[in-house]
RNA sequence: GGGACUGUAGUUCAAUUGGUUAGAGCACCGCCCUGUCACGGCGGAAGUUGCGGGUUCGAGCCCCGUCAGUCCCGCCA
């Protein structure tokens, strides 16, 4: 029936009798003649009815209202010539409506404006509610279009032109302690047995690759029974690739390519490619951080040596103690950065107390070759080290240098979110920017104080750098993470396929041959009957999206997101449940009906 | 588990900091208008100030509790 999609008429359609469905996005009703604005996903077209050109769609159009649901059948029409709207895609055309045929009104007042109210932010809570509506809203359904759209290229580019398969793992699988906590389901006909909900695919897709698949991938859909953020929900989507018989540098050509075919194709963004790379000990040293936004400078600088005999005590004391001393040099931060906002109650000073670090100290350079001291510093500063740190840093006139003394951890820590603060405060981000990098040669493992043990940073399925099998506990893991303006949106290794290398990662992490066998038996059975090499990657499909669309929240995103409560406000769920469901689970009730509440 | 912010008409906000009958834009309803595109004009309806308690002569505003949403820490690839 339909012969268009609203957005895509232009002057080539002129002459045409067209017919159109979508909803009223509004109606201008000027008393001899109406204008209304027809919506559907592709966009807005403006429809006329008078009572000399188009009698019988006149009155009718006089009864429309916002979001009612309508089919228009009409001619396409040149606008005069001083009517046309360059500011609407179909600004040079207009149907004059000579059928307006209502599918469906409007029954009862809107929650919110659909259009034209969106400069105005609903709140969120209202928007979750009526989602439907909010989804009609047309920034949010493009984006949801984009997300569609990525999802096709991806699956496109990864079967037509790299011979990928799409598989599908299973929903219902078995709790795995390691990692987030598991979303449980309990089985009926297994009493008191629960399955989990997938964290992530890995276990299988590896063993697609023991099964000969080659090469694997799946949109897939993974839960983690954690807190939620702006970029965090319990159910999210990952881009899961392995591939089989394959080194490090061909996984990560394979996916620079496909990333870069990707933001072509969805936003027309060309990619400098191959991305840049920065080892992980590299990125923490310039950074502090292991997905550092480098969309600006910035750089930490570690001055530990010159300050381990310093006067200063918290500088020494630091190095001292087997910590460090770095400095965070911000032009035009002399001016800018007030010794109110780095003293305690500041709020530079709360950025990195949250951090773990008790203090901030600080120099500026006011003029050429003189750094000005003033506060802790005063009297610590010889000449010969002031002179160091200018021509270390290179400090220009108008720049502070601001200090981290302490634990590798904290001083990282604290001054990568400094740095981070303060590079959006200066206007440092250009708009619209795509900085990606790989951070590569992450540790294979790190200390997990409170467990007093050693934990696989990435999974211990991780392959080590078999340059450095002689000590494994320091060693790197073949691990990369894909990184943009910040954000970690992509993640992988080489898997270990060899029994004895996997059977030391196991030792490393304190983890006895009888638990694994009891926690990876399959996996490690499995291994035994002829594993090929593999390696792969699993993307943030969420986040990918996010970056591409410019949006901060991951709701945007996501169809039917839940709240940080971890609620669905529209179905209202999580719910409870009958008894008699319970009881042919062998579960217990602990559900307790909330207390009534007044509807608002 | 913890911290911060927010909650007033359908909606987005305001209410001179505790003082008369809680206002405005948009939406909604009615009337008028032939070229608008955030159309315009005139009129109208619309409120348990999230909920419960307290202080006070008097509470949208202060205090306590509670519910909800957002952001963050912890947690989480």
């Amino acid at each position: 029936m339909r012969t268009y999609y609203c957005g895509d008429l232009r002057a080539e359609h002129i002459g045409q009798t067209v017919t159109l469905f979508g909803w009223v996005d509004r109606r201008r009703d000027h008393g001899g003649v109406i204008f209304l604005d027809l919506r559907d996903r592709s966009g807005v077209v403006q429809t006329v009815s008078d009572p000399v050109r188009t009698p019988s769609s006149y009155e009718i159009a006089g009864e429309m209202r916002s979001e009612y649901v309508v089919r228009i059948t009409g001619k396409v029409t040149r606008r005069p010539e001083d009517s046309l709207n360059p500011r609407l895609p179909t600004g040079e055309v207009e149907i004059y409506a000579d059928a307006i045929e209502l599918l469906n009104p409007v029954r009862r007042q809107l929650p919110f404006q659909i259009s034209g109210s969106e400069a105005e932010d609903v709140r969120e809570e209202l928007r979750l509610k009526y989602r439907y509506l909010d989804l009609r809203r047309p920034r949010l359904n493009q984006t949801l279009q984009l997300r569609a759209r990525v999802v096709q290229i991806i699956r496109r580019y990864l079967e037509d032109r790299e011979g990928f398969i799409e598989l599908e793992t299973p929903i219902l699988t078995r709790s795995t302690p390691e990692g987030a906590r598991d979303y449980l389901v309990p089985s009926r006909v297994n009493p008191g047995q629960w399955f989990a909900l997938p964290q992530s695919p890995q276990l299988f897709k590896q063993l697609l690759m023991v099964s000969g698949f080659d090469r694997y991938y799946q949109i897939a859909r993974c839960f983690r029974d954690e807190d939620l953020r702006a970029n965090r929900q319990p159910e999210f989507t990952q881009l899961d690739l392995e591939m089989s018989f394959l080194d490090q540098e061909e996984v990560l050509q394979l996916n620079e390519a496909l990333v870069c075919h990707l933001f072509q194709a969805a936003v027309e963004v060309e990619l400098p490619c191959p991305f840049p790379r920065l080892t992980y000990a590299e990125a923490m040293a310039r950074y502090g951080c292991d997905k550092p936004d480098t969309r600006f400078g910035l750089e930490l600088l570690d001055v530990s040596n010159l300050f381990a005999d310093s006067s200063f005590k918290v500088f020494s004391g630091a190095v001292a103690a087997g910590g460090l001393v770095k400095v965070l040099p911000v032009p035009g931060g002399a001016d800018l950065i007030s010794n109110t906002r780095i003293k305690p109650g500041g709020d530079l000073f709360n950025v990195v107390a949250e951090a773990g670090s008790k203090g901030l100290a600080f120099v500026r350079v006011r003029e050429a070759g003189e750094i000005d001291t003033i506060g802790a510093l005063k009297d610590s500063l010889s000449e010969a080290q002031k002179a160091e740190l200018l021509q270390r840093t290179g400090a220009e006139p108008g720049t502070i240098l601001l200090f981290g003394a302490g634990p590798v951890a904290i001083v990282n820590e604290s001054l990568s979110r400094l740095r981070l603060k303060l590079g959006a405060e200066l206007g440092l981000i250009a708009e619209g920017q795509f900085n990606l990098l790989w951070v590569t040669d992450f540790p294979m493992f790190e200390w997990n104080a409170a467990e007093k043990r050693l934990e696989a940073l990435h999974h211990p399925f991780t392959r080590p750098n078999p340059e450095d099998l002689a000590d494994l506990k320091t060693a790197r893991a073949l691990a990369y993470d894909l990184v943009c303006n910040g954000e970690e949106i992509g993640g992988g290794s080489l898997r270990i396929y060899q029994r004895e290398v996997q059977e030391q990662v196991f030792e490393a992490i304190g983890l006895s041959p009888e638990a694994a066998r009891e926690k990876f038996g399959f996996l490690l059975d499995a291994f035994e009957y002829g594993t090929p090499p593999h390696g792969g990657i699993a993307y943030g499909l969420d986040r990918l999206v996010m970056t591409l669309a410019h949006t901060e929240s991951i709701r945007d995103v996501i169809a039917f997101p839940k709240t940080q409560q971890a609620r669905d406000l529209m179905s209202d769920a999580p719910s409870g449940v009958d008894d008699k469901q319970l009881r042919e689970l062998f579960v217990k009730s602990t559900y307790v009906p909330p207390k009534p509440q007044a509807e608002r």
